[in-house]
RNA sequence: CGGGGCGUAGCGUAGUGGCUAGCGCGCCUGCUUUGGGAGCAGGAGACCGAGAGUUCGAAUCUCUCCGCCCCGACCA
């Protein structure tokens, strides 16, 4: 039973200055974390609980769904991120650190190496996969900006498992059974979420899909159909390309345009010289950008952006993506800033991308690599060729759904989970290698699954708080009951405790509010901020032999005979 | 790393060259009070982020450093 008048807690009546987001701001006043340096938290024994909580939650799906729990050290050699790179290409993010010999150590920021390692060293047959292990660890990254208190740390808990089978298909299973577990586990901590598709990126592999808590203040984008369901992280949407009939365009007109080096300006001299009706969505943009020191050339609309880091994330192998800087210009004088068409792309050695919305049969206003010059009627595939589509440009709100053409809408979350069908490079970094029934030798494949514990707490926080304060999940909150005696005669606290100890044997936690020097709104206020979700009140209504049972989520209040309080209590927590 | 802001008691803050650094919350003592962050009285608690400088005099001005928060490039 977690009694008030002697649990280490002080909670604050005003908000911290350093906390801009709810959770931040309602964990630190509820007296359930402290700062201790930036993006990194102490627990205190609500905060402690909670997060417990959560840990016991989510330890209970690995283990239902026949996952082995193991446990790393958090201090690593360098060895094994040296053979798989990560050394070098974590780069800043990771904690180094030195013996007294000058050996080099990591605080491990993520598992992979050392579960394939562990992996390899006791299995070397078939026989023995499938095999899923996982463990519940300290994770530490030196974010560049450690950001909204515990949703983003640079010390952070994390769950993270990890299957290896023979084959494709058995990743394919394994994978499949870890998404299943964690919507299980997701549904049990009581978080909204969409399951999102996304880019495996850094990581390496073939499937990876988001679990994204919506949320005003998460730090992710992704695109929703509120129609048919499909969601994506905005990297990994796909364009959808309503094809149309098109007639066969006019040969080319090279026209002068002087003073257009813009969009806007362009289309404002087309209207003027050119006849009217045109706009940007007629326009072609032509943009140019380095990727690991070569020009390339990317297509879009001239109404839409381009998104860099989407771009980057489709443009498979990419390591270092920028746009053209003025220098970049100034060493390619064939390329006129401004008045860059497609046409000349080959004759100017520029590997050529475009926008799936570029599509082939189109036609497009755009540069004539002269200065003060456009072209019309440049047409994709009879003026230019590309050498791939790719995706480019920024997502906007209204963009066609994929699967159903409905428009798709984009919204904020926080990423609560992260599964990956990593495939073989782990495996074949560290040669993980196992007999087959033949007696050759094969690399596994690997899949890798993350849930973030600490963040969780977070996640829930932010998504079931209202203006007065926290409001927890039954599973999840530091008691299910919080009880609170008022008055000055001994009775209503003897009443409480007599309550406290009844629910308490029916399997169910407590908190007792029994502060004999602290006034009814002062409990009040502090029960609705640590948020447990059913409050029952034993005061003034004892006269009346009644007690005052309160839902901390809906705000009802009622009263009920004190007799019946315990089974009512009961009854609200099944 | 670029841009913006901040550092004064456990928390929130006032104080732009002048005397003993002020207030609210919280904390301690006493009395009163007990259904919505109680009242009165008394009290403890601050090397004003650190260092250097300017000045008769610095929380206040200058420089350097450190720390923290927010917005952008990375991730559970």
């Amino acid at each position: 039973m977690l009694r008030m008048s002697t649990l280490f807690l002080r909670t604050l009546r005003d908000d911290p200055s350093d906390a801009e987001v709810a959770s931040h701001r309602l964990l630190v006043r509820a007296g359930y974390i402290r700062r201790i340096a930036a993006g990194i938290y102490s627990w205190l024994p609500l905060g402690y609980i909670t997060y417990r909580n959560i840990e016991r939650v989510i330890r209970e799906e690995m283990d239902a769904a026949g996952f082995q729990e193991v446990h790393f050290p958090s201090m690593l050699p360098r060895e094994p991120y040296e053979k798989t790179n990560r050394w070098e290409e974590y780069g800043p993010d990771l904690f180094r650190l030195q013996d007294r010999k000058g050996g080099d150590y990591l605080l491990g920021p993520t598992h992979e190496e050392m579960f394939t390692l562990m992996v390899k060293g006791e299995y070397s047959s078939y026989k023995d996969l499938p095999l899923h292990i996982y463990q519940i660890q300290t994770k530490f990254r030196d974010e560049p900006r450690p950001r909204s208190g515990i949703i983003r740390g640079r010390e952070f808990v994390m769950k993270d498992s990890y299957s290896f089978d023979l084959d494709d298909a058995g990743l394919d299973a394994s994978y499949e059974k870890h998404r299943q577990a964690y919507i299980k586990t997701f549904d049990r901590l009581g978080l909204k979420y969409n399951i999102v598709a996304a880019m495996s990126g850094a990581m390496g592999g073939s499937r990876s899909e988001e679990f994204l808590a919506p949320c005003p203040t998460g730090e992710d984008t992704y695109v929703l159909c509120e129609k048919c369901g499909y969601a994506a992280n905005v990297e990994a949407m796909i364009t959808k390309v309503l094809s149309k009939e098109i007639a066969t365009p006019p040969a080319v007109e090279v026209m002068d345009t002087p003073n257009t080096p813009t969009i806007d300006s362009l289309v404002e001299v087309m209207n003027k010289n050119y006849g009217g009706g045109f706009s940007a969505g007629d326009t072609l943009k032509n943009i140019l950008l380095m990727a690991d020191g070569v020009a390339i050339s990317v297509l879009v609309p001239g109404n839409r952006e381009v998104d860099v880091k989407r771009l980057q994330a489709n443009l498979s192998g990419v390591k270092e993506l920028r746009l053209f800087e003025e220098a970049d210009f100034a060493t390619r004088k064939e390329l006129v800033k401004g008045y860059v068409g497609p046409q000349d792309a080959q004759k100017f050695g520029l590997k050529l991308y475009a926008d799936p919305r570029i599509a082939v049969g189109t036609h497009w206003i755009t540069g004539a690599n002269q200065l003060n010059k456009h072209a019309r009627y440049v047409t994709h595939g009879r003026d230019f060729q590309v050498d791939a589509f790719v995706e480019a440009v920024e997502i906007e709100a209204g963009d066609l759904c994929p699967k159903c053409e409905s428009p798709v809408i984009i919204d904020r979350a926080i990423e609560i989970g992260h599964i990956f069908a990593l495939g073989r490079k782990y495996a074949e970094n560290l040669d993980l290698t196992v007999l087959d029934h033949e007696g050759k030798s094969r690399v596994v494949t690997m899949g890798s699954y993350g849930i973030g514990v600490s963040r969780a707490v977070a996640a829930i926080a932010e998504q079931t708080h209202d203006e007065i304060g926290l409001s927890w999940p039954i599973e999840i909150a530091p008691a299910q009951v919080h009880i609170v005696a008022t008055g000055k005669d001994d009775q209503p606290f003897n009443v409480a405790e007599d309550l406290a100890k009844k629910i308490e044997a029916s399997g169910r936690t407590v908190m007792l509010d029994d502060r004999r020097d602290a006034s009814p709104g002062v409990k009040f206020k502090d029960a609705e901020l640590i948020g447990n979700p059913i409050i029952l009140i034993v005061g003034k209504a004892l006269i009346d032999g009644k007690v005052e049972l309160r839902i901390r989520k809906s705000g009802e209040k009622r009263e009920v005979a004190l007799e019946s309080a315990v089974t009512e209590v009961l009854a609200l927590l099944v």
